[in-house]
RNA sequence: GGCGAGUUACCCAAGCGGCCAAAGGGAUCUGACUGUAAAUCAGACUGCAUCGCAUUCGGGGGUUCGAAUCCCUCACUCGCCA
């Protein structure tokens, strides 16, 4: 499991700021937010109950759901009380999503995935104290709920032209998509679910992503309208890349939170590969480091931009805080022994075998062709892309060039008993030869 | 329910009987340059393979020597009318 736990303790906002809105604002998390000075002064205050709800749409979190997660932590540490929802019941509608229509899951799938995100959300969140997070699950208030009960107490409250205006609908509508009369409800589903928080924890306030804000104040405005009562909505913004690309992808693959899923190497590798321009905006959402801490990583990467120090402190921050301490230190080593100065024969071959246990690995016969390795390692999808690389001259074994698609692990390092196989300038992997 | 438009490779989008494995852009990958950056430039980008072969343009069926392109049908989407 994850080493988060560990963090915990050390875990503080910075008490430079007054409060925790500032510190927030400062960090960049507030996209759009009800009421401003309303919600400075709620969170300067006592403690609130507040919660953010994780949907089941993958066997794990990713990088997006671990702002949320952070945010939810750094509320806890000002004092507030974390309400930890996973989506039994969301997971099962599904929220639109601006392009297309969602494949709806089996509910065993759906109820294995809640499982699973559950125990990721409780890693980030304390459970012990005064303002102890607790975990809910949406399906325990909608599994009972029948057709015309919804309708009628809930439905009733819902105009159509206001839930037309919300973007992620409209969006859908003026697609070629459209979209379906389940996806549609779904902002019924999660206002209601602010609703019964409000009702059985006297939760106040909820956060999430601002693609989710019409879904976050369809709650707001539902506790308003059936109890009168007054709750907030804080809106993160969507991380967005300097270039224009997507957020959060390696080789186009999603970063998860699951070491076997995105192993602790390639998560390390992925922090530390940010671009100079994202490199400090990121260390105000994912790290825990101070302002001046980070500020003074700014001005490193402003006069001295190639030792990296702020990506490889990002990527230690973060790995660190998902992957846990003794995990991050090895994807560390592994990093060091490949991409170090050193030719990689100087390695004793502990630290070496070491290193590339971290990588994607293989173990295999001598006669095996280097092309079908690129394939077995996963470094390329089929074997005409192996050919293809490999012809591109992108293709290294221990460092040299591999010539020829039809080279043998024999013809290439008789005697070797693992070997680095690389595409490009750092797509690595490691081979055990058998 | 009626009429019209549409469904092309990861995404957007051309093609409208052979020269189409299918223009162009984006994303992605490789190389040069670098700091395991960015930007830029060059190449690649269905699969299997020695010219070549196989499968692809929503699904199925047909016409034709030959179809992404024509016809029929089914499914889905959008728009207008009811």
């Amino acid at each position: 499991m994850s080493g988060t736990s560990e963090n915990l303790s050390i875990q503080h906002n910075d008490p430079s700021f007054p409060s925790v809105w500032e510190e927030l604002q400062w960090r960049g998390l507030v996209h759009v937010s009800t009421d401003e000075v309303e919600l400075q002064r709620v969170l300067s205050g006592e403690p609130i109950t507040f919660y953010c709800g994780f949907d089941p749409t993958a066997p794990s979190l990713h990088l997006g759901n671990l702002v949320q997660l952070l945010v939810m932590r750094r509320l806890q540490l000002a004092g507030h009380k974390p309400l930890g929802l996973v989506g039994g019941s969301t997971g099962l509608i599904g929220d639109p999503r601006p392009s297309a229509e969602r494949t709806l899951n089996t509910k065993d799938v759906v109820a294995d995935w809640v499982n699973r995100l559950r125990g990721q959300v409780e890693n980030y969140l304390s459970f012990e104290g005064d303002n102890a997070a607790r975990m809910v699950n949406n399906l325990d208030w909608t599994a009972s709920l029948s057709a015309i009960d919804f309708l009628r107490d809930v439905g009733k409250h819902y105009r159509v032209g206001t839930m037309l205006k919300k973007d992620a609908v409209s969006a859908r509508l003026n697609s070629e998509a459209g979209i379906s009369y389940t996806e549609f409800s779904y902002q019924i589903l999660q206002g209601y679910d602010f609703l019964e928080l409000y009702r059985t924890y006297g939760c106040t306030l909820q956060t999430g992503g601002s693609d989710q804000w019409g879904n976050l104040t369809s709650g707001t405005d539902l506790i308003h309208r059936v109890e009168r009562g007054s709750a907030h909505a804080i809106g993160t913004p969507l991380i967005t890349n300097s270039d224009g690309t997507k957020f959060g992808k390696s080789e186009g693959n999603a970063i998860w939170l699951d070491p076997e899923m995105t192993s602790p190497y390639a998560f390390y590798q992925f922090w530390l590969n940010t671009d100079d321009g994202d490199v400090i905006p990121r260390l105000k959402v994912f790290s825990f480091l101070s302002r001046e801490e980070i500020e003074r990583l700014e001005s490193v990467v402003a006069e001295q931009p190639f030792k990296r120090e702020a990506q490889r402190v990002l990527a230690d921050e973060v790995t660190s805080l998902v992957h846990g301490r003794a995990a991050t230190d090895a994807a560390i080593a592994a990093a060091q022994a490949l991409f170090g100065q050193g030719d990689l024969e100087s390695l004793d071959p502990r630290t070496l075998e070491a290193a590339l246990r971290e990588l994607p690995n293989t173990t295999t016969p001598p006669t095996t062709t280097l092309a079908q390795l690129l394939v077995d390692t996963g470094l390329s999808p089929s074997l005409s892309a192996a050919r293809r690389s490999i012809a591109e001259g992108g293709v290294y074994l221990d460092n040299v060039k591999v010539q020829s698609e039809t080279q043998t692990l024999a013809e290439t390092v008789p005697d070797a008993a693992m070997a680095v196989l690389r595409r490009g300038k750092k797509t690595l992997a490691g081979v055990f030869i058998e």
